[in-house]
DNA sequence: AGCACGCCGACT
DNA sequence: GTCGGCGTGCTC
């Protein structure tokens, strides 16, 4: 009683909690509470009927009489003592990230912390923070112990440096960032990375980095690399990762772990750039071109864009690492721009570049899919004991099945898209929504049995090259082993490691798959890399396509050829099969010239206006047909209009809004849906904007009822 | 978003 | 007679 009551509560508190914008609350909610609390302190605070988490943001003094709010002011329940309050360069990044992307800052800031700190009791948290306060050891008297020995001056690593390598950690060191490294597939970027983190955590022992990489599969072989480097020097409970594969408990171990500063090293995907790290000194970004740094539900962030709002706030180095950077860094490292670039040109080893081999197919038979010249180079390397990887972008057997007597095609019920027909459980799948039909025995429509099937996919392309490959096996004396990666091979836990053990052990010749066997894994006896059809993405609506392409093509490239022995026999070789040889994506990266490719790729967008020349962000709505869609993106449109020739503030800004269309997948899960695109030479202008708009768009929704849902995707990735 | 309260159909 | 469908409405 005494403790609670109201009469002791002298302080408002506003208090961050976990709700959505268009929930009709303020962005924080007041409580009272008998003191002031610091910026940043977790609090347990009554909502409704429930508890939940709060971030205080604020403290003022209790008027003299509480102003007519139309709501009463309860106190909080709790503080989370022994827990330091998050730092204000964090509430500023979650702050600046909710206005950035038009989310509230609680269901910004909620998000961001681990699912056990709102779902466990204090208690529960208390036990965990002193259970593994007991075992900790600070990575400062690992690192004052390692330094009081020999080795002060001493590299922690034996490796040598390229002098390239050399120069660019010299810049680094030298330099505020950010950087932009531009760094060839085995030119040792991962390296540079690793040196650089070490002079930071030489030079401020309680120096704390993060790193961040694409996808969670990147996580295990980085992670081993970081530990054979670091561990002695800093212990085994300096490193963490940060990733949503973890169960619940490691999450938050690793989370206290950094927010407390006994991690020295977190490395993780792009939540992980919303860590709690209060001596935050270096981020990098390896493969910072990659389009997994852009979250596609829920708040829209980039990761690798935040990484540089956070790195300019505290101070800290950021470096961003591709081969093929975005184009939006790599503008930003033009002479013009603000980031600093670092290239390394040479391969580790002198390993050579891929040779780049086109096969027009226009010169080919009809319907061909592995070309003679194609299966002869890939016999060759089978006889050396050298690898082949086979690229596809589809998976399943073939993308549909056609009735040769009507036309009638394997379309989806609920989708605006084809069922693809999967060979080993005769099932013909929608890949956007997983719904799963039989195949039928003859057409739905006419009856007929005559079922053709259409295009390509992974399962055909092995099995039609184990067919091909046959007769070379009796030749051989051996069977040849071919083995097929994709979502679909690689469901089960683990089962992608596993498959890619198998390859490096060299137990398969030949490897089929998506561009998941593209990105980062470090393929040894790999000598040909081959693009089976990539040509969906010259012709794409999405104007980004062809530099995802390009980047994949190149990536792909690198994968062939890592290891130098292989130069004795054979030069790795990137072969491309296409009906658009001479397209100018192909004659870049014939020479694997970036530059080339991205000089004529920026020069077309800042023709077209188009990003980094201008700023987009996308309104998207679903509902039951797509006549209600369009006509809720109408109406926000009309009062986009009307903002920008009535509002005084919106006055002078020059915003364009695009027409309402039906988006690339018009229906997805028997969701019709439709997007308008609004576009700005100047980003301010159009963040502006979409704050105005805001309110209006709550209003219409409600209004429009048949919208089930809406969001807004500020610098979205895909069209 | 949760989670309440609140009024109408098929079941122990 | 209840269990439970999800339609509005509120949360400092």
């Amino acid at each position: 009683m005494p403790d609670n009551s109201p009469l002791d509560m002298s302080w408002i508190l506003s208090v961050w909690i976990q709700s959505p914008r268009h929930a009709n609350l303020s962005d924080a909610l007041s409580y009272s509470w008998k003191d002031a609390l610091p910026l940043g302190q977790l609090v347990r605070v009554p909502m409704g009927a429930r508890h939940v988490l709060g971030i205080v943001v604020n403290s003022t003094p209790r008027a003299e009489l509480d102003a007519d709010l139309g709501y009463k002011i309860k106190p909080i329940l709790s503080v989370f003592e022994g827990l330091d309050p998050l730092s204000s360069n964090w509430v500023s990044l979650v702050e600046f990230a909710a206005n950035y992307y038009q989310r509230s800052m609680g269901e910004m800031a909620l998000a961001a912390l681990p699912p056990q700190m709102r779902s466990l009791s204090d208690e529960q948290i208390h036990k965990k923070l002193q259970k593994w306060q007991r075992q900790r050891s600070t990575p400062q008297t690992i690192v004052q112990s390692a330094h009081t020995q020999e080795e002060n001056l001493q590299p922690w690593s034996s490796r040598s440096l390229s002098a390239e390598q050399q120069q660019v950690l010299e810049s680094i060191a030298s330099g505020t960032g950010p950087f932009l490294l531009f760094g060839q597939t085995g030119s040792g970027k991962t390296e540079v990375y690793l040196q650089a983190i070490e002079s930071v955590l030489k030079k401020n022992p309680l120096a704390q980095v993060l790193i961040m990489v694409p996808e969670i599969n990147l996580t295990p072989q980085l992670m081993a690399r970081v530990k054979e480097r670091f561990e002695k020097h800093l212990g085994e409970h300096s490193l963490v990762c940060q990733h949503s594969g973890m169960t619940p408990a490691q999450r938050l171990n690793a989370w206290l772990a950094a927010h407390q500063g006994q991690a020295s090293i977190v490395l993780g995907t792009r939540m992980s750039i919303f860590m709690s790290l209060p001596r935050l000194a270096m981020i990098v970004v390896d493969e910072e071109h990659d389009a997994s740094y852009k979250q596609q539900e829920g708040s829209r962030y980039s990761a690798r864009d935040l990484a540089i709002y956070r790195a300019r706030l505290v101070g800290a180095k950021v470096l961003l690492g591709s081969a093929t950077p975005s184009l939006e860094s790599w503008f930003q490292s033009e002479p013009s721009g603000k980031y600093q670039r670092l290239y390394m040109n040479q391969k580790i080893g002198g390993a050579a570049h891929a040779k780049v081999i086109r096969v027009d197919m226009n010169h080919q038979p009809r319907n061909t899919i592995v070309s003679a010249p194609l299966l002869q180079a890939i016999k060759a390397r089978v006889q050396r004991q050298e690898q082949s990887i086979l690229l596809l972008n589809r998976r399943g057997y073939a993308p549909i099945i056609q009735c040769n007597s009507c036309g009638w095609m394997t379309q989806c019920l609920h989708c605006s898209a084809y069922k693809v027909f999967h060979k080993l459980d005769k099932s013909l799948r929608c890949h956007h929504c997983g719904h799963t039909s039989r195949v039928p025995a003859a057409c739905p429509v006419c009856a007929d049995q005559d079922l053709g099937m259409l295009g390509l996919g992974t399962q055909k392309i092995e099995e039609h090259l184990a067919q091909l490959l046959k007769p070379f096996e009796e030749e051989l004396g051996r069977p040849i082993r071919v083995q097929r990666v994709d979502a679909d091979s690689t469901k089960t836990k683990d089962s992608l490691e596993l498959q890619l053990q198998a390859f490096h052990a060299g137990e398969v010749d030949i490897l089929v798959g998506t561009q998941m066997i593209a990105k980062g894994h470090d393929f040894r006896r790999v000598s040909l890399v081959a693009a089976i059809d990539p040509d969906s993405g010259l012709f794409s609506s999405d104007f980004r396509a062809p530099e995802r392409l390009f980047a994949l093509l190149m990536q792909a490239g690198g994968r062939a050829g890592r290891d130098w022995q292989l130069q004795e026999h054979s030069s790795p070789e990137l072969w491309i099969q296409t009906k658009h040889p001479k397209h100018k994506i192909f004659s870049a990266l014939k020479t694997f010239d970036y530059e080339q490719f991205a000089k004529d790729e920026l020069a077309e967008r800042a023709l077209a206006n188009m990003p980094p020349f201008s700023a987009q962000a996308l309104i998207r709505a679903e509902g039951k047909t797509q006549e209600g869609a369009q006509l809720f993106l109408l109406a926000i449109r009309a009062c986009a209009m009307e903002l920008l020739s009535q509002d005084e503030s919106c006055a002078g800004c020059e915003v364009f809004a695009y027409s309402v269309v039906p988006m690339a997948l018009r229906k997805l899960a028997n969701m019709e849906r439709a997007q308008m695109l609004l576009e700005s030479p100047s980003r301010s202008q159009l963040q502006h904007v979409l704050g105005k708009l805001q309110a209006p768009m709550q209003e219409l929704r409600k209004k429009h009822k048949d919208i089930v849902r809406w969001a807004v995707d500020v610098d979205p990735q895909q069209l």
